[in-house]
DNA sequence: CTGAAAGCGCTTACAG
DNA sequence: CTGAAAGCGCTTACAG
């Protein structure tokens, strides 16, 4: 393989010059520039990036941390990772994947040997264990997932306990009056998905709040027993007239549920979840919906901490929390209540 | 942070002594073994990844090009990621993912760059244009897809005509005399997406070598026109007694289609699909089917890579074209077809 | 068993 | 406007 030597030689040149001329980092000669140009274009060269690495302490690769867990959603997942590769390879980084489970040895791995300029960190738990190696490390680190603690980070999510309040202001506004809220399973808490009590406890504040009855409960993340457990609560609520939904295997069996018990939205019960668009689509859910918004999410993450490795290591201004307010989109699957006498 | 010349020094000994007495590529003796280790963990040292590579020519890094197609599935995708990624940590290399919509200058880019000792291609067309770069390129590659020439690169998939083959012969030994095909869009197909006509062809053949009428055609790879087209084709072929799925799309929409005609399987209709065990779980698909085995696919990719990676230049064997053997998962959805007079 | 030196391929002050 | 040199942090022949 050709290298920035060969170049020089090629084009008659020192190899300082050959580099300065193809980087544009000091003036050339418009005759030298073009020589040089032309051998490099010639020879095929492109550049050695551990070298390059090794000269400027710039890796322009971002490291990916993230976590394939059993009951995490493969849709939304899939949808982080293309948002975070988006826009790094609009910013010209690369991605250094990692899944590794043992989270925070790869990731001082990964900072200590300088194989990244910044940090995304998928799937942040309440308590996340490499936090700390995060904050200790010399790079800038974005997370998506709001953590118990923010220091040192760029935190991107977002924001569950409007779209708790949000939900329920909707349905009560239509004049329901029994609600239930299924949310993922109780594990996802146990292993500091913090989301779903951020948003389950909006829900029910807001909810006593107004004098509205809210049942709330866990659901399984995968069939069929989402599908039996589905069934239990509408029996078990019969006066419930509108359902909430955070939890997406819920979201893809309803459709069979509610044709089983011949229900139909809005007609019996209003129902609105919580899931990606595309996940949406993909599942033609026709539930209204708050945007789960995972490929908005990873590419604010994504931009922010290009910010900070550019801007480094001085003029880094406070670290952001940013929550995005969720947008309820409507698919007509929200009415007031049918009269029951 | 630390380097090998802080180590050396802290244990009183040369660089090049503290590097042996970590690699253990030389014998040191114990006492200064245990001195250098003992620096090395009290100053934190980890190798610098850039400044090895330059120094060993190894990056211990293999590049994953992904494409993220919009009517690809994602919970597949997501599954070739996760088996790459996976063995690619058992083996000790890091991915470095890439996903640019322009593969070809990506892969260019990152083999002359030298970023990645290997290369896995994922969503491999008939005509991939990303072959030939990886052909030239001094790294080796592994597929999982199958291309229309193999030639310089390892390959796996799935043996899609054994697949065809197996279905029409599995419903034909129970008695069926008509079926339908339900294949991937026809666009998949016209954007290089072989595995759609492999299996289909085989189906077509086995069908008319066994005196079996086969329907075939193609679905959206959404909803909710996947779902119409389901309705609309069991109308056109009221005769049929079996279903053929090799769409993922179609899978997901058939439980709530069948419904909606108060059929079920197998009592009205046999069904037989082709997708990942784990989408078949996580959606409660009762239909038996043809595990795509994305997950393992990925893996075997990896470890062929592995393989010659480590075993460069010289005794690289022949390439490789695995294509595994489809194996029929029985959910119980098929039997003989109902009597009809 | 250990050390001093060269070299991997870049970039960037330092000189002219 | 250009060149010769140093240095990034490793590894690995080459000497002893």
């Amino acid at each position: 393989m050709a290298t920035i030597g060969d170049v020089a030689r090629a084009a008659g040149v020192a190899r300082s010059t050959a580099s300065y001329a193809l980087s544009g980092r000091r003036s050339v000669s418009d005759e030298v520039r073009e020589r040089v140009r032309r051998a490099a274009r010639e020879l095929g060269y492109t550049p050695n990036a551990g070298a390059r690495t090794l000269a400027t302490s710039q890796t322009m690769v971002i490291a990916l941390l993230a976590r394939f867990l059993p009951d995490e959603f493969a849709p939304a997942m899939l949808q982080y990772i293309q948002g975070v590769s988006d826009s790094a390879l609009e910013a010209g980084y690369d991605i250094l994947l990692s899944s590794d489970p043992y989270g925070p040895a790869a990731l001082k791995r990964i900072t200590d040997s300088r194989m990244a300029d910044g940090v995304v960190l998928l799937n942040v738990a309440e308590q996340d264990d490499r936090l700390p190696v995060l904050r200790s490390a010399p790079q800038p680190g974005a997370l998506v997932g709001l953590p118990g603690d923010c220091t040192g980070v760029d935190v991107f999510d977002l924001d569950f306990e409007e779209a708790g309040r949000a939900m329920v202001e909707h349905l009560d506004a239509l004049g329901h009056r029994e609600l239930i809220l299924v949310s993922q399973p109780e594990h996802v808490i146990e292993r500091g998905g913090a989301y779903v009590w951020r948003l389950q406890n909006a829900a029910l504040e807001t909810a006593a709040a107004r004098g509205v009855t809210l049942h709330a409960a866990y659901g399984s993340s995968s069939q069929p027993d989402i599908g039996r457990e589905l069934h239990a609560l509408l029996e078990a609520h019969p006066g419930a007239t509108g359902l909430l939904l955070n939890n997406e295997a819920a979201a893809a069996a309803l459709p069979t549920v509610m044709h089983e018990r011949a229900l139909s939205a809005p007609a019996d019960l209003s129902v609105v979840g919580r899931y990606s668009d595309e996940f949406a689509r993909s599942f033609s859910l026709p539930f209204s919906s708050i945007d789960a918004a995972p490929h908005r999410l990873g590419r604010m993450a994504v931009r922010q901490l290009v910010r900070r490795i550019e801007h480094q290591p001085t003029a880094d201004g406070p670290h952001v929390v940013r929550l995005i307010t969720p947008e309820l989109l409507d698919r007509g699957s929200t009415a007031p209540p049918p009269d029951r006498q």
